[in-house]
DNA sequence: CGGGATTGTCTACATATACGAACAGATCGG
DNA sequence: CCGATCTGTTCGTATATGTAGACAATCCCG
């Protein structure tokens, strides 16, 4: 079940950080159709516990810095790892591409830090997106690293659904290119959940905690490119976690081929 | 009516905040006392929506970044004002007490900006934090810039209460205490609402936007310090906004009497 | 490896809660 | 200055919602 109220507030969140002023309570309670008790009632117990003032005179309402301080203390206190962020960096740079670092969240994985490609052209998500952990090369990065157990637990609830040519549409394909992509020593995607988007991914573990970091971009760009983009995530990896990191951390990845490297693009 | 899932909400952030590592549904539960099933809808509407993540394997959760974007962008889109920034830092280094902007929130006051003293014994306040308009130095600055009528809808809803020597206990002491602030050319609380805690303060018109600065600190110090902090406040207001600003923007207040100030103490 | 304890998930029901409507203040234009 | 219109606020009630409880899956320890 959904908690109505919650997801009103995280709604109205959202609206106050593209709208960028205060708001009134009538402007609020139009804009989303909301009662104008309901909305009343919504921003007095914001306004009660701190998290919300009101600027002018009377009667319009925007969120306190308090938002900030706490989501500051929260990142502060259990930030993303260092090398992870140093290794996005580093992607960036040398792919040129879109880098998502992502977890899981329920069924999807959430993207925790984004660097978007400079490309005219390029993938553009959000901190805070989510996609099918089922259908993704994130999701099949961060899967692999669990207990079949969990694993299994998570595809039971999946509802198949054809988001584009590549997506799976069973069980038994995703266990496949599960497996597929341990073997291959890198997960991707062509066109499983956005059309014309294509992934390479690798599982992360740092202190315990499963990540997965992804190179994405449009396909005509990734298609011929993608074994060179693993190759050079691999060597990514090595210099940012160290050179055994990838065998030993990493559960049944195995290292790509090296000799058959293609000569670069 | 006060919207208790969203209150709930407001205490689990703040718990995360507290905590700085992940929980499990079970700990979240139990630290509340909410009832498991509760619990989960609360957490799974927030995962379904992007603001939690599940960081290790299975079954513990942490805010996910997207909480910080979304603050951040908030903020960079209505700042604080930037002369209001550099007076509040200058006064701090000036007076070496707690510097404290704030702004209306409904009966309250809530600071915005806090830059604490440094000193051993300090008012130690939080960004967020709220006070009574009605029985605080920061409140009647702001409400001096109010018109009648706003004040009078305002003070009417209060439920005086005694909090310390100084708390005025009607609507006529509030407004004597305002209209002698006005014409004192600043604000002031000695025990009105904390308990041997001290302020001075001044409304600042910025944007339309109506702020309090504030400079609190034990009675012990500030007593006799008032008025040349007082004096330090205006001088500082005239080296950030100009020397007219006072005296120009700010509603029927007076500018203290310079020839007055006894010898710096 | 198996039994017990713990944790997460689902569903039906009683009740706390959001909503509609009516009120009161404020604002605006004539 | 007065009337009309639009805001914010309060209240009683019908109903959407949170909760108890049972189940299922997982974990832990002997």
């Amino acid at each position: 079940m959904l908690v109505r109220q919650v997801a009103n507030l995280l709604d109205l969140i959202e609206y106050f950080a593209e709208r960028g002023k205060p708001a009134s309570l009538a402007e609020i309670s139009q804009h989303f159709g909301w009662p104008r008790s309901s909305t009343f009632n919504l921003l007095s117990t914001l306004g009660r516990r701190g998290f919300l003032f009101e600027p002018e005179a009377r009667g319009r309402f925007y969120p306190t810095p308090r938002w900030l301080a706490l989501a500051q203390t929260i990142v502060a206190a259990a930030p993303l790892p260092d090398a992870l962020l140093r290794l996005a960096r580093d992607l960036a740079e040398r792919s040129g591409e879109t880098i998502c670092v992502g977890a899981a969240a329920g069924t999807s994985v959430v993207f925790l830090d984004v660097i978007q490609s400079t490309n005219r052209v390029r993938y553009a998500p959000e901190v805070g997106q989510r996609i099918p952990l089922h259908a993704t090369a994130s999701g099949h990065a961060i899967m692999s690293q669990w207990s079949e157990a969990q694993r299994a637990a998570l595809l039971r609830k999946v509802v198949f659904e054809r988001y584009g040519s590549g997506t799976p549409m069973s069980i038994e394909a995703v266990e496949d290119q599960i497996r597929a992509g341990l073997q291959r020593g890198w997960f991707r995607s062509a066109s499983n959940y956005s059309v014309d988007l294509g992934g390479v991914s690798l599982p992360l573990i740092v202190a315990d905690r499963i990540f997965s970091v992804t190179v994405a971009g449009p396909m005509s760009r990734m298609d011929t490119a993608m074994f060179k983009i693993a190759q050079d995530m691999h060597d990514a990896v090595a210099r940012q976690f160290g050179a055994s990191y990838l065998r030993t951390e990493i559960k049944g990845l195995t290292t790509p081929p090296l000799e058959t490297l293609t000569a670069p693009l």
